[in-house]
DNA sequence: TATTAGTTTAACCATTTGGTTAATGCAAAA
DNA sequence: TTTTGCATTAACCAAATGGTTAAACTAATA
């Protein structure tokens, strides 16, 4: 394969990438991500031989991006808080950089759930589980209060994502209050999520 | 205006509510629509004129529905901290009956951003605001400690909100971490929400 | 019973859609 | 230089799409 074969797969795949991000496999025309590749049509089908593998690629990509956010709860060279700190600076800077990843998983998520529940257990690297694993193993040697596991892996990922999902709805909320707020403002989101952290596992 | 017509235009508001939900604006189909809603195509362009209008009809009952659940930070005659768990309360009840309602909103917003913009400011009962000035308020008669208002309303809405948003994702994350968790488990989302608001509220 | 107004239907329309096909272009190898 | 294999293009295709139209239906009124 020549250079020019790799401009244009990787071409395809950005301009499918926002494409989809933002219209989902139902909404995305094929036409439209030709455009924005700069590339006749039919060249998707000759790179990706459909929409629906094209989606695939991309979301299967987004997918295995998300997940790895999560593998640091698995860096036993950390003891468990640091690790939880780890991921919360590792989470909010992809978002960051990537301000529509969560979204686009969700909302694609809500079209086709079964379609995730195939794709996801495809994720080799999925170390995402190993959180609750530790926090059980943690409480039970009573380095940490006994706390549910579940609820505060879901308080975690609540407190690191929705900012972004929901982020049009909160500056309207913001502007509409007429407070000045700048963004963005990682650090002050950071280190709120840290502190809870801190306040659900110290003893 | 008979029975029948009443019948036909709620028949037709509840079919485009589960596709567009479903699909969003650009994926949902009209076809799909009137089949879900048991009529003949035509009246869905007799009824609501176009696809466009029939989504802002539903669109905007979301949004005003999802805006309501914020007016008890209003309510006067309760202090702060019972607001904000009555609204802990309602957000969680009314997520639960309508799950898929954040997300269809979170969705078409980031379809759409512009569009949101012009439709959020013509909800009148637009009381989401003022948490943030009360809690501005309480922070001057130091009734409460020094906060940043932003982030504490991020943080209660990501709580609230999120669990329901990335629902499929925690359940594949508990799947696969082989934990028991029975579902719904309302009580004890709210409680560790209240929790949150009693840890960084308290003096 | 005939008329009227509103509701519903089936057929139709122009455009769009995802995908196919054959010809052409391009670069590397013989 | 010719051949080969891959990449690209423009035209094409059948089906789907949102929307329109006129006829038929229905119920209420005169």
């Amino acid at each position: 394969m020549k250079l020019a074969d790799v401009n244009t797969e990787e071409r395809i795949l950005e301009a499918a990438k926002k494409v989809f991000m933002k219209y989902g496999l139902y909404g995305a025309r094929m036409q439209d991500i030709a455009d924005t590749a700069g590339i006749n049509k039919a060249l998707l089908h000759y790179y990706f031989r459909n929409k629906e593998k094209l989606f695939d690629h991309v979301f299967d990509g987004a997918l295995s991006k998300y997940f790895q956010q999560m593998e640091v709860f698995s860096d036993k060279s950390l003891p468990l808080i640091e690790r939880i700190n780890r991921y919360i600076d590792q989470m909010i800077d992809f978002l960051t950089e990537y301000p529509q990843m969560s979204i686009f998983i969700i909302k694609e998520i809500s079209t086709n759930p079964e379609l995730f529940h195939d794709k996801v257990h495809k994720i080799k690297n999925h170390k995402s589980t190993s959180l609750i694993a530790v926090l059980k193993e943690s409480i039970e040697l009573k380095e940490i209060p006994d706390i549910d596991p579940v609820i505060f892996l879901m308080n975690l990922h609540s407190l690191c994502a929705y900012p972004f999902v929901a982020s049009p709805i909160f500056k309207v909320i913001i502007e509409k209050s007429k407070t000045t707020w700048s963004d963005p403002n990682n650090e002050k989101h950071k280190q709120s999520v840290k502190e809870f952290v801190a306040f659900k596992l110290s003893n």
